[in-house]
DNA sequence: AGCTGTGAACGTGTTCACAGCA
DNA sequence: TGCTGTGAACACGTTCACAGCT
């Protein structure tokens, strides 16, 4: 999972765990598309399976937020919408900021996802001035001085940190003085945070190695040096390039 | 957590544990930049603070891995740069096509940690007939015709998904149809697979979801409805909008 | 009869704390 | 002395299987 949390070390935040709470959005996907197919009930079976999990697992979720279904019929469409919704805090709108506009940030300005489900971006910011009022999405990009004002005076608490990794902790730093709480990393580097600041990561990178991982495992039940003896010690393979994006954190950035 | 596995329903690979991969991309990075600084050696402590995971676990994960610390000194850095280069399978160089060269495709075929870590962008291939030759990153933009041709003559093994969701299902079964095995779906949809393809998923909107969780339990140990009476039922805070790319699967896909 | 809700069993992942080696 | 490597304890997550309600 290209996640990671950062504070909060064993508390499950209250009664509902982690793990079901990252469902939780798969089910309100799942449940919105049979909403507009006007479906009125649906079983734990059929939901499961349009989620992509099993059927205790669904149910075992579902009970953590109470007894919302009907045994013998299954669950309401509609209230399972608006319970999961209120969980989740999607039932009021959360301004967000998107910090760095290359590809990716008007990537995630353009995406759909957003406005239908709670979140509204409230600004988009690029620290190159030529940017500045440049339209992205309908929104103009604005420069990186007026950060502090715009997360204070629209409440702001969510940051999405979009730019180069050599500029993620010196935003994310500036995010959380002017009173951001959660952060959305797509840079890669290890963000270090204040506790109470939640900070979740999407790495590309990482998924692509974890893919690699299994796939190697499949193809190599052949021509695999086993398991017993290691190769030479202090072998480079590859000149250890990070590419254009590397700046990787000192060893104790804080 | 933006993750979701598909298959190997609880087969460790073989012998290490899947939580310990996900964390060896964080590892190898922390050591690539340590390396760049020609850094010899570091202590289990140290790269752990680099890596933000604890020093326990770090040492865990290796232990997985073998024995390549030295007691009272540490972990040559060149050696397990390799060593877990080699596990991840980053010792070989993986062909990958992107399909569907939106903001999100532009943004991934630019990403530079793909080169430099044993990824090759074999091919980029989008739907629309005005963008074919059009080049992305310095490389040309395919039309989805050449899909199977370009999977069979470059023997690639993983694909990735950044189509609207509509589109995400189709295009999966006509990459594993001719021959991937590894995809990473950044489409909001739930992937059907064979057994024997991995799918990992990123999901912008899910991990906003899960911020938007705990930041309602930051604010909101005051004017909480609480968790004994629940609100009316069958209640519709806001239309059920999806968005554009929300084009969600049947409830029985496959 | 059918489907939910959940205790109990199981498996995985994390942390502790220290033995063992350089 | 200092750090790794790891058994043992613990916490978390998943699955099973069935009691209980409609």
């Amino acid at each position: 999972m290209a996640t990671g949390r950062a504070h909060r070390p064993a508390t499950r935040s209250r009664g509902i765990p982690e793990a079901t709470v990252a469902r939780l959005p798969l089910y309100l996907r799942a449940l919105t598309a049979l909403s507009e197919r006007s479906v009125p009930t649906v079983s734990s079976e059929e939901l499961a399976a349009a989620a992509g999990v099993n059927s205790a697992k669904l149910r075992k979720d579902f009970s953590y937020l109470g007894s919302y279904g009907t045994r013998g019929v299954g669950y309401d469409v509609e209230y399972l919408v608006y319970q999961i919704s209120r969980e989740l805090g999607l039932t009021q709108d959360w301004p967000v900021v998107i910090v760095g506009i290359g590809n990716l940030g008007a990537a995630l300005a353009n995406y759909g996802g957003f406005a239908s489900r709670g979140f509204r971006v409230a600004a988009l910011i690029d620290a190159d001035p030529s940017m500045a009022g440049k339209p992205v999405a309908g929104i103009p990009v604005q420069h990186t001085d007026e950060l502090e004002a715009i997360i204070r005076n629209d409440g702001v608490s969510i940051g999405v940190i979009a730019t180069p990794a050599g500029a993620a902790q010196q935003v994310c730093d500036r995010l959380v003085a002017a009173g951001v709480t959660s952060i959305l990393n797509f840079a890669p580097t290890v963000l270090s945070v204040p506790d109470g600041v939640d900070v979740r990561k999407v790495d590309l990178s990482i998924e692509l190695q974890i893919l690699a991982f299994h796939e190697q495992r499949k193809a190599g039940e052949e021509a695999t040096s086993g398991g017993a003896a290691p190769p030479p010690p202090a072998v480079r393979t590859r000149p250890a390039d990070d590419g254009p994006d590397g700046e990787v954190p000192a060893v104790m950035p804080a």
